[in-house]
DNA sequence: TTGAATATCCCCTAAAAGAGGGATTTTTAC
DNA sequence: GTAAAAATCCCTCTTTTAGGGGATATTCAA
């Protein structure tokens, strides 16, 4: 018997879900909640062999509650879920753990298939996802020199297309401020210009 | 039974590859290429189910050949194969239509689940490489305003951190020319400095 | 064959960024 | 409590980009 913990801030959802679930031999609901907080203290009770977990939560992300609990119930498989207009975060919650990602609108099968999937210790996702996914760089991110709070802050705006002045006015600083944190960043980075910056931050995922 | 053709330029690959399918019950290797025009060929004798192609190939990519057979073999079922180290091809292939990707050093257990996957329809992807994978920009990349072939080369080389000058000399043009291109891209995709340009590009896949 | 798109080149000015340098305060970690 | 790291700020000078403008040859499709 698969238990399988439901986390979405609709009720509606809540409920197809549940349904979907209870029609699928040897699968069980074991509990839902509506937001992050509640989640965590039913899942300390409880933590069952599933999570559905949705992205939208009104507390705190998806994505952020998908990193606690892959570390604080590390047996217990994430299954991401969202409207299919969320398609940007699906990444994110799989480079925090989650273990595989399904849309609201999936099938009774696909639903199976994905929770057997990840029971399995497989990726599950769909064949119509996979074209949206894209690889990041070779160079391993976390071998990339460590940029600080502050320079990654500075690298949003330049990223968004800001200069430096409006940067500055952004973050209330003086614009050679702005201007120090980007020769920093160039010259941490190993590129001369802010084309080469920028390419090396959007494909190692820091933009 | 499954029928499954071979695309590699290193014997040794193929060699493996036939040899641990040949111990698979239901599957069995109906042919071997170790270039892509010799791949075509043999193809358009006897296609099989599965195609096992390796990304690097003497004449033309695996990326490219990818495209060319579900063209050509819509039914077949295209399993990418690399080394490691080639993993920033892996969602080319899949974007060119392959159906799931196999590192070399696979196991049996993953060649063979693999298979069973492309087979069932679904997209086969290791979990170590999940996180490899970042989902490309939300906005879909064909409804982006259309960069021409001079345009597209320009900004490969913005991109690889090369000023006007730089790039003048290597198109063999004027770096007026470099600079008009420049700026016909930052009109068409409505941006107004190098950093948007470029984070836009990359996250179109476009660099 | 003719017009639209593309590619090529030039002018100008102002703004922004890159490449050096140095300096002080504030945080953070040990 | 101290040393290192991060964040703040300033200077000069040069190079590069951005934002205007205009012009001509070529390519390509209708």
């Amino acid at each position: 018997m698969i238990s399988i913990f439901i986390v979405d801030d609709h009720p509606v959802v809540i409920e197809g879900l549940t349904s979907v679930i209870q029609r699928l031999k040897g699968h069980q609901v074991i509990g839902t909640a509506r937001n992050a907080i509640d989640a965590i203290d039913m899942l300390k009770k409880a933590a069952g062999d599933v999570l559905l977990l949705d992205i939208d939560l009104p507390d705190i992300s998806g994505i952020d509650l998908c990193k606690k609990v892959r570390n604080e119930f590390p047996a217990l498989k994430i299954l991401g879920i969202s409207t299919f207009s969320d398609r940007s975060y699906i990444s994110r919650m799989i480079q925090n753990g989650a273990h595989g990602y399904l849309i609201k609108s999936a099938s009774q099968e696909q639903i199976a298939e994905a929770i057997a999937s990840v029971m399995a210790g497989k990726l599950y996702m769909s064949l119509d996802m996979a074209h949206l996914l894209r690889p990041i760089s070779v160079v391993a991110t976390d071998q990339l020199p460590q940029l600080t709070k502050r320079e990654k802050e500075v690298l949003q705006h330049i990223a968004a297309g800001l200069t430096n002045i409006q940067i500055a006015a952004k973050l209330f600083v003086s614009p050679s401020t702005v201007d120090t944190h980007r020769k920093n960043m160039l010259t941490k980075l190993q590129v001369n210009n802010t084309a080469a910056l920028i390419r090396l931050a959007v494909e190692h995922g820091l933009v």
